[in-house]
RNA sequence: GUCCCCAUCGUCUAGAGGCCUAGGACACCGCCCUUUCACGGCGGCGACCGGGGUUCGAAUCCCCGUGGGGACGCCA
C-alpha cells in the first residue's frame, strides 16, 4: 500500500493527437495540484508511440495551453517515442520468463472473433490461440500479447471511487507490442509509472477499464502498482460529450474568446472538485486545501455561464499582471495600437468591471484608441438633436480652458456646464456620450473623457456639433 | 450484447443517519443604486430518479428497477 501521507507524484500523459482540450486541461491540473499539495512533483509524458497519429503540431499545442494555464511541470517533458528500447527490454524479458508470447492471428480472425462473441452476447476478447503455439508461421510479423491471468479477480481501490474489482475472466491477452514491434499504450504507460516512480495515477474515468488489466502487468513484472484516481470526464454544454461540435475545442480557443488563466483554472478546478460553499481560489489555496479524493464522482457539464462569471470577477480582482498581459495581448489581436491611446493600466482601471472577457472589454474600447466611422444611427438620432446644440457647446468651450484633464476636473466641467444651463446631467451626458463613442454606452461620463483624451474630444465634440448642424440643414 | 461506472435545484455543488421545513454559487425573475451600459446591494423562483428494505430516525446504508455515461483496438 501506499504510504497516504508520502509526497506524491503524479503525471499528465496526453496523446499528441490534437491540442489541449478542457477535460485534459482539468486532469493535468488535478494531477498537479494532488503533487503540488503533498509536496510532491508533477510529470509531463507525452505518449506518442502511435506515430501514424502524433504529430508535432499537437505537442506545441499542449505544451502551449499547459504554459498559458499555468501548469507548470516539475520533470519532462518525457516523449515515449524516446523510449522505445527500454519498452523492448521489458518485452524480451516478459517474452523470456513466459509471461508474454507471439500472436500470429490475423486481423481477419481476431475481426471474426469479435463479431461473433457480440453475435452470442458476450464480451468480445482473444480466444488465447496463440498461447502456448510452438510452430513459426513464415511470413507473419507477430503481435506480443500479455499473459493475463485465468482465474481470480483484481480488485484495487480507487482514490475517488472506492473498492473496484473485476474478474480476469473479463480480460484477455492484450497486445503489448504491435507487429512492428512499438509497444501499446497499456503496456508502455506501465513501464513508465515503474520507471518514473509514480506513485498516483491521475485520469478519465474512460481508462477503468484498463486498470485491472494493467495492474496485471505490474504483477508479472514483479512490482507493486501505485493509486489510482479515476476523475469523471467533462461533458459540453449540452450534456454531450464534448467534441468538435462545441466549438471552443482546445483551451487556446478560450483565450482566444478573452477568458484569463486564472478564471479557467479556478472554474476548472471546481468542475468536480469542491471546498465547502467557496467559489473562488487563489492558486495558492488550491494547493493548499486540494485533495484528490475530494473529486467527485459524476460528470459534470461545461457551463459557460459560470465561467464568465468567474472571468469577470478575474478581470476585476485578479493579479494586475496577468490581466494586462492578457489584454495586451487582445488590443493586438484587434489590430489596436496600446501606445495611441490611454495607458492600458488605465483602461483597465475604468473598464475592468464593465465586461466578463477581455474581448469585450477591448471591442468596447475602440474608441480610445482609435476614431471611428459614423455614428450609431439610433442613438444619433435620439441624443445628437439640435437641442445638444448649445449644452455641447458650452461644455466645449469650458473643456478648451481646463486646466487639468483629469476625472475630477472633467466631472466638474460637465456638472457646471449643466448648471450653468439650468439642465439635469443627462441632457448632456448622452449627446457627449455619443459624440465621443459614436454609440450611447460607455463607463462614467467623466471618465470616458479622461479616457478619450483631450484633442480627441475636443475634436470629437465639434464633429458632432457639425453633424448636428447638417441634420438641422436637410430637416 | 457483455462488463464497468454514475445518479441532490436548469447548471456547478454542500451534505459522510438526527444540525435538512436540504445550504451556497451561476443563470433566471423582481426591487434598490444610477448621467448610458455595467458593477454592486437586497429579495424571489428552484432539487434529494422510482420502489423496496435496514433503523426510533435516511438525501445519507443495502437491494432491485429506471435513466445516463464509459470500456470492449496491432488508439490513447
Amino acid at each position: 500500500m501506499i504510504d497516504a501521507s508520502a509526497p506524491i507524484r503524479t503525471r499528465f500523459a496526453p496523446s499528441p493527437t490534437g491540442f489541449l482540450h478542457i477535460g485534459g486541461a482539468r486532469t493535468a491540473l488535478f494531477c498537479l495540484l494532488a503533487a503540488r499539495s503533498t509536496g510532491g512533483a508533477f510529470i509531463l509524458r507525452i505518449e506518442d508511440t502511435d506515430r501514424e497519429r502524433s504529430t508535432e503540431t499537437s505537442v506545441q499545442a499542449i505544451l502551449d495551453g499547459m504554459d498559458w494555464l499555468g501548469l507548470d511541470y516539475d520533470e519532462g517533458p518525457y516523449y515515449q517515442s524516446q523510449r522505445l528500447d527500454r519498452y523492448r527490454e521489458v518485452i524480451d524479458q516478459l517474452l523470456g520468463s513466459g509471461l508474454a508470447y507471439r500472436c500470429y492471428c490475423s486481423r481477419e480472425r481476431l475481426d471474426g472473433l469479435r463479431a461473433a462473441a457480440m453475435a452470442a452476447g458476450e464480451k468480445p476478447r482473444y480466444d488465447g490461440r496463440c498461447r502456448d503455439r510452438m510452430d513459426v508461421p513464415e511470413g507473419i510479423e507477430p503481435v506480443i500479447r500479455f499473459r493475463n491471468p485465468d482465474q481470480g479477480t483484481v480488485a484495487f481501490e480507487d482514490r475517488i471511487r472506492g473498492p473496484i474489482d473485476i474478474a480476469n475472466e473479463e480480460l484477455d491477452d492484450l497486445v503489448i507490442a504491435r507487429g512492428d514491434g512499438t509497444p501499446t499504450y497499456n503496456f508502455a504507460v506501465v513501464v513508465d509509472d515503474l520507471d518514473m516512480q509514480i506513485n498516483l495515477v491521475v485520469r478519465g474515468d474512460d481508462h477503468i477499464n484498463n486498470t485491472p488489466r494493467q495492474i496485471n502487468l505490474y504483477r508479472a513484472l514483479g512490482a507493486e502498482p501505485p493509486a489510482f484516481a479515476h476523475v469523471p470526464m467533462i461533458l459540453g454544454d449540452d450534456g454531450q460529450r464534448l467534441s468538435k461540435r462545441h466549438g471552443a475545442v482546445g483551451v487556446m480557443a478560450w483565450r482566444e474568446q478573452g477568458y484569463l488563466p486564472d478564471a479557467m483554472v479556478n472554474y476548472l478546478a471546481r468542475l468536480g472538485w469542491s471546498h465547502g460553499d467557496q467559489e473562488v481560489f487563489s492558486r495558492r489555496e488550491l494547493i493548499d486545501l486540494f485533495r484528490i479524493e475530494d473529486v467527485n464522482r459524476k460528470a459534470s457539464r461545461f457551463d459557460t455561464e459560470k465561467l464568465k462569471w468567474l472571468n469577470q470577477h478575474y478581470l476585476r480582482e485578479g493579479e494586475r499582471d496577468q490581466v494586462l498581459a492578457e489584454l495586451a495581448w487582445h488590443m493586438e489581436r484587434a489590430g489596436l495600437n496600446s501606445a495611441a491611446g490611454p495607458p492600458l493600466a488605465d483602461l483597465l482601471s475604468v473598464q475592468a468591471d464593465r465586461f466578463d472577457t477581455v474581448v469585450e472589454l477591448v471591442e468596447q474600447s475602440r474608441a480610445f484608441y482609435g476614431d471611428f466611422e459614423a455614428f450609431d444611427a439610433a442613438a444619433a438620432k435620439k441624443h445628437l438633436r439640435p437641442v445638444a446644440a448649445e449644452p455641447l457647446r458650452a461644455l466645449l468651450l469650458r473643456l478648451e480652458a481646463l486646466p487639468e484633464w483629469s476625472p475630477e476636473h472633467l466631472q466638474a466641467a460637465v456638472q457646471e456646464t449643466a448648471d450653468a444651463l439650468e439642465i439635469g446631467f443627462g441632457k448632456i451626458g448622452m449627446p457627449l456620450r455619443v459624440a465621443l463613442m459614436g454609440h450611447g454606452q460607455s463607463p462614467g461620463i467623466d471618465q470616458t473623457l479622461w479616457l478619450v483624451g483631450r484633442d480627441r474630444t475636443l475634436a470629437r465634440i465639434e464633429r458632432a456639433l457639425a453633424w448636428i448642424a447638417e441634420r438641422a440643414a436637410n430637416a
